[in-house]
This record gives structure tokens, C-alpha cells and sequence, in this order.
DNA sequence: CGCGTCATTGAGAGCGCTCCCTTTTCGAAT
DNA sequence: ATTCGAAAAGGGAGCGCTCTCAATGACGCG
């Protein structure tokens, strides 16, 4: 372990000895500077970097009540899910952002209900500015435990009434379904069965949804259950091979999905795409550009979500201290639905 | 967003009042209750109960400086790379075992050398107790950056002089190497063949090195450069192949790469195994055991790696706590290989 | 030339908590 | 009973910073 460095940093009042001002100038150099003449600016910078002067987050959170720093909370009881890379792209746009504004990232890794019971605790304990919230489960009990504690959610949450000035930030899950299944149609498929996500995930239940909207007359038996993962969509593949063995196109609820079905249809002898066409959904790369063969999927820009998602809590917590003084004219923000694409590969 | 709750959050004082105790009273029940008698540690807990006290952590912080938070710090310049399941499972190491500590887990993602300077200033300034780094490259500044704070590296460092205090988790990768490149003799293989991961990271070396104590007079030409992609996988593939035709093993520095190289194998309308056999590295799930074939691979508990990561940080910041008082007694701790183990599938 | 006005700067009061140190309490020993 | 001493509880300083407010000085105008 590098060694621990005992000699005390110096505070502001260092800094003022040094520069010869008092310690209110040099938190407004500190602060950007405002309302300081030049020259007392520049002797301030300039002790500052002679002392090597870090301000004490700690003591400036305690009077200003803000903490730069946002958490993170990804509950995903499932360990499996984690093996996509759909956290650590969402993670990464997130970070970037965060880090454009001087935000700090709390990772918050809950599996389990003791584990929300923990979250809920930190967060209602104030030491945070806000929360992005992913993977919420339909009965997810951490919404609940989150009060006044700006929130931004990963995908629309699934509680009822859809609102409830809960913001969040989704891909058109059901949109994007919609244009897959018609891509199958117009490849002039007619058997076209579904493999769905976890449905106690919005985003599996949206994209049944846009399933249905196209199939409208679909057969039950051409819908069956996954999870997001590989063994789920073989698992789902092979109901569906056995009930109907017809079926000319799969449409699988994630890109893990469909590579499972896949290697299912591999296996029971079946070509992709001649004799059955499969779309995906996420354009997770690289999994789906080099998949056998190269997945045709609806793309979402993940990076994207998650950027997005950090750039709507932050401008809440600037409407927030500002409301006060500006009359709170800003609107709060809302959510948005970014759209997705069809990527044409291979394999349909 | 979820809105904001104005009313102030009751502080120890008024806890305190509540219970009809001192300020300090209440803290030291806050605190573990020692001393306190149990009566009044009754009052007190139900008085913090009642007003849902939670203690502010930057009032904390401001004097008994602990943070009760570890940075993380992933510096990962390729966006490809995060496409890996591996710091998603480190990640969930950590976050378990800073858990069980009360600690936090502030991410720090970089790219770039801008952000080393941030990371460094954000160490250096004292926001955390500790850091956990990853994903050092040779020529990596950042260690140069982090002064005075406790620091253990996932994957042994580069720098020359392998000690200088730095105290890292790894796992024996050339001793896994070996045992990887063992198996493949003793398949009878004879031309086999190493694809490299990134060689500006010791892992990547260890392995090679490992290959080479097996292989002591390898044909140069049996070694090919690759960056653990499987898009790396798939150039150096081509390579061995144009170079060697004859080869008839490859021992792949990881899955990823391995996956890529099982590709063009295919695709040259080379078996594996039977042709060619393939032995990856990390054993990462699902990738190894859904690949086709189900990859041969050399299995580390990435996880656990992470879980000790933490662990060892924080023992390293009890003993500092604790040093002064009893006289340092307590060792420092020192780095940690984990074993590795052939895990046996259809590639090899 | 004096006074009002505004822009700078300084002084000081805390933010909420821990911890040292003093005061009180209580039980045991004389 | 009285004294003593340890254990328990309270008082108060102060961590490093921000922010309000007062003091200072520069400057323009009557």
C-alpha cells in the first residue's frame, strides 16, 4: 500500500496567511473569482499552487448542503445480468457527464431486499444531490424508499400511473419492436414468433407490446418467455420449435436473447436467415456484428441513455437551488424517449 | 424528478433534546453505545427512531477525517474493452465487500490524459480513504499522481522495480499460462501457437512469459500480437495462419480473443479441436460456455479478486488508524496471487 | 470640496459532528 | 456514614469552509 502522507494539507486560511487576504478572498478566487480585483486574484492563484491547496469537500458540503456527487443504483439481483455490458456503457455516459460537471459517481450495487433497505438509508441520508436509478422490477420497493431525493430513472419504472412526475429517460422499446416485426413481415415471414425479456422489466413488456401491435392476430403459441439472457432465449427457442414448428422468424427481446435462439436453431438443423430470419434488439456490440451470422437488431444508443440520464438530474438540481431565487421559472425537466433504429445484418 | 423535501433534517441536537441528553451522548450511542448506560441507550435510539435521524456525513468527515468511501478507478483509454464483462464482476467484488464495511464506492472513470490529472487531483485531495486502480498501462502516469493515499492495484504494476510498496491482487497468470500451454502438449499438439492480449499490460506479458516456459524454443512465428479483443483475436488468427499453416494449437491470451480466433479458424475451414485446438484465458461466462465449441479455458475468480482488493484496502486503513496507537504492530499488507484452474471444455 | 454610491475586502458566525476534559453519579470500601 | 474512584454524562472547542454583513476605499456628482 503507498504510504500514507502524514504532513496536514493546508486549508484556506493557509492560503490567505500566504497571500495576505483574508479567508472569505480567497474562497471567492477559489469560486471563480467574482467580485475580486486582478491583481489579489493572481497572488491568490498563486499561493494556492504553491501550498498545492485542495478545498476540504467535507467542510464545504456541510455548509452549502451540496456534494457534487450522484448515486448509482443498479439493482440487478441477477448476477448473470451483469455480464452484459449494458451497465458499463450506460456507466460510462453517465460518468462523462458527471465528470463535465465536476460530479462525483457513487456506485451503489444492491442485490436483494436487505440491500435496498441500505440504499434507501444512504440516499434518504442526504449524501448525495440526486439519484439515477436502473433496473427497476415491477415490484421493485425502492422507489418507496427514496424521498426527496431527486431521482432519474433507467427506463420507464413500471408502477401504474406511469407519471407521477417520475422522470426518466427510455428507448421507444415498443416502437422499436414494431419496426422489427414489420421488417420480418415485409421479408414476408408470416410464422413470426416472439421470445420476450423479463417481464417484470418494462422494457420486455413494451416490446411484447410492439410485438403485438403488428402481429395483432398472433398465436399465444408463438410467444414465449425469456429473460434477457442466452440460456433464456434457448430455453424460450426450443418451446417455440417444439409447439410450432413452423415458424419462419424469432423476434428475441434482447441481442443475448437471440444469440441463444440461435445456437438453438443451429443445433435442430434450422439456417439463419433461410429458414428462419431472427431479430434482435439492443445492437450490443460486439456480440451482435460478430454473431454467426452478423445479428440484424434494433440499435439503441445506450452510451447515449445514460448521459442523457446525468445531464436531466443535474439540470433538476440547478432548477432546484435556482427556483428559490428565479421563482422556480424553469420547468422541471421530463422525460424523454429516445428513438431507435433497425440495423440490417445478416441475419434477417 | 422526484420532488424535493424542504423541511430540514434533524441533526444530533435535536435527537438530543428529545431524549433529554447531551449532544455527546447521543453520539456515542450513534457511535456503538459504549459507556453509555442502557437505559438511556434506549431513550436515545428511540429518539432517533422517532425523528428518523440520520447523521451527516460531512460533518462527520470534517473532523474525524475518514470518508467511510473508496475510489475506484478504471482507466481504460478503449471503449472496446469495457465491452468485457470482467470490471462489471470486479465491481461487484468491491461493492460486496466495501458493503459489509460501510463504505461507498466512488468510480472514477477516465480516458484520456486529462482525466489522470482530475483523478489525481480528486485522490490527492483527500475525498476518500483509499483507491483501488485497474487496468494500469506501462507507461500509466497516474500511480506518479496518487501521493499519500492508500492505493492497491488490480494486476500487478509495471513499473520496474516490481515492489516499491505497491501492494496488488493478480492471479498467477503465467503459472496459468503454463498449465494452459501444458495441456496442449499433452494433447500431443506440437505447433502451438500464442495470441498475445495488449503487451503494455503486465498480464498480457505474464502470459506470454508463461507460454515461453513451456515452449522454451517456440518458433517466433508461433506468436502473434493481440490487444484481448476478439477483433484482435481475429487479425492475429489470420497472421498464425498465413505464417504457420501448419499449426495445430492456439493458446489464446483471453476468451475474447480466443472467441475471435475460433472464428477465422472456422472460416479457413479449420475443426476446433480436432484441427486446431483453442485454450482461452479468464473463463468468462457465458462467453466460454456457450461458445461452439465450449471454449477450453483457464478459470480466475475475477470476482473474488475484486472482494480482496477491498478487503486488503481496508485492512491497510485500519492499520493506519490503528498504527499510531498500537505502534504499527500490524503488518502492512501485501499483494496477493491468486491460483488459477484449467477448466476443461470441447476447444481443447 | 464634501458626500453619497458602489465595488472590494474583511470579520465573524455558524454548518453538524466528534472528542477532550470537566462535572456528576453511583457503588464499593473504609 | 463518609470518602474515594471509576464510570457515565455533559460542556465546549473547533474541524475548514461559505456567506452575510459591516468596513473600507475609490469615484463621481452636486
Amino acid at each position: 500500500m503507498s504510504e500514507q502522507s502524514t504532513e496536514p494539507r493546508p486549508t484556506l486560511e493557509a492560503v490567505a496567511a500566504r497571500a495576505g487576504v483574508s479567508r472569505a478572498t480567497v474562497s471567492r478566487v477559489v469560486n471563480g473569482g467574482d467580485g475580486v480585483r486582478e491583481p489579489l486574484v493572481e497572488r491568490v492563484r498563486q499561493a494556492v499552487e504553491e501550498l498545492g491547496y485542495v478545498p476540504n469537500q467535507a467542510a464545504r458540503s456541510l455548509v452549502t448542503r451540496r456534494h457534487d456527487a450522484v448515486a448509482v443504483v443498479i439493482a440487478e439481483p441477477e448476477t448473470k445480468v451483469f455480464a452484459d455490458p449494458f451497465f458499463a456503457l450506460q456507466l460510462r455516459g453517465i460518468s462523462k457527464e458527471l465528470t463535465a460537471h465536476d460530479s462525483q459517481l457513487v456506485l451503489l450495487l444492491t442485490e436483494g431486499r436487505a440491500d435496498h433497505a441500505r440504499v434507501g438509508r444512504y440516499l434518504a441520508g442526504g449524501h448525495v444531490d440526486g439519484a439515477l436509478v436502473f433496473s427497476l422490477h415491477l415490484d421493485d420497493p425502492l422507489p418507496g424508499l427514496i424521498h426527496g431525493v431527486p431521482t432519474v430513472y433507467g427506463g420507464r419504472p413500471g408502477w401504474i400511473d406511469g407519471s407521477r412526475g417520475a422522470v426518466y429517460v427510455d428507448c421507444d422499446n415498443r416502437g422499436g419492436a414494431r419496426e422489427a416485426v414489420r421488417h420480418l413481415v415485409g421479408l414476408g415471414r408470416r410464422n413470426i414468433a416472439h421470445i420476450t425479456g423479463a417481464l417484470d422489466q418494462t422494457s420486455a413488456v413494451d416490446r411484447l407490446d410492439g410485438f403485438r401491435d403488428v402481429m395483432v392476430d398472433a398465436d399465444p403459441k408463438l410467444i414465449a418467455e425469456g429473460d434477457f439472457t442466452p440460456g433464456g432465449g434457448e430455453r424460450a427457442m426450443r418451446e417455440l420449435l417444439d409447439r410450432c414448428p413452423d415458424l419462419d422468424a424469432v423476434f428475441a427481446a434482447n441481442d443475448l436473447t437471440a444469440v441463444g435462439a440461435m445456437r438453438v436453431l443451429r443445433e435442430r438443423g434450422r439456417r439463419v436467415p433461410e429458414d428462419v430470419a431472427v431479430v434482435g434488439f439492443d445492437d450490443m456490440l460486439p456480440f451482435t456484428e460478430q454473431a454467426d451470422p452478423p445479428l440484424t437488431t434494433v440499435r439503441q444508443d445506450i452510451e447515449e441513455m445514460g448521459r442523457l440520464m446525468a445531464r436531466l438530474l443535474l439540470r433538476g438540481l440547478d432548477r432546484t437551488s435556482s427556483a428559490s431565487a428565479s421563482g422556480g421559472l424553469a420547468g422541471a425537466p421530463s422525460s424523454v424517449v429516445l428513438p431507435t433504429t433497425l440495423v440490417r445484418r445478416a441475419s434477417a
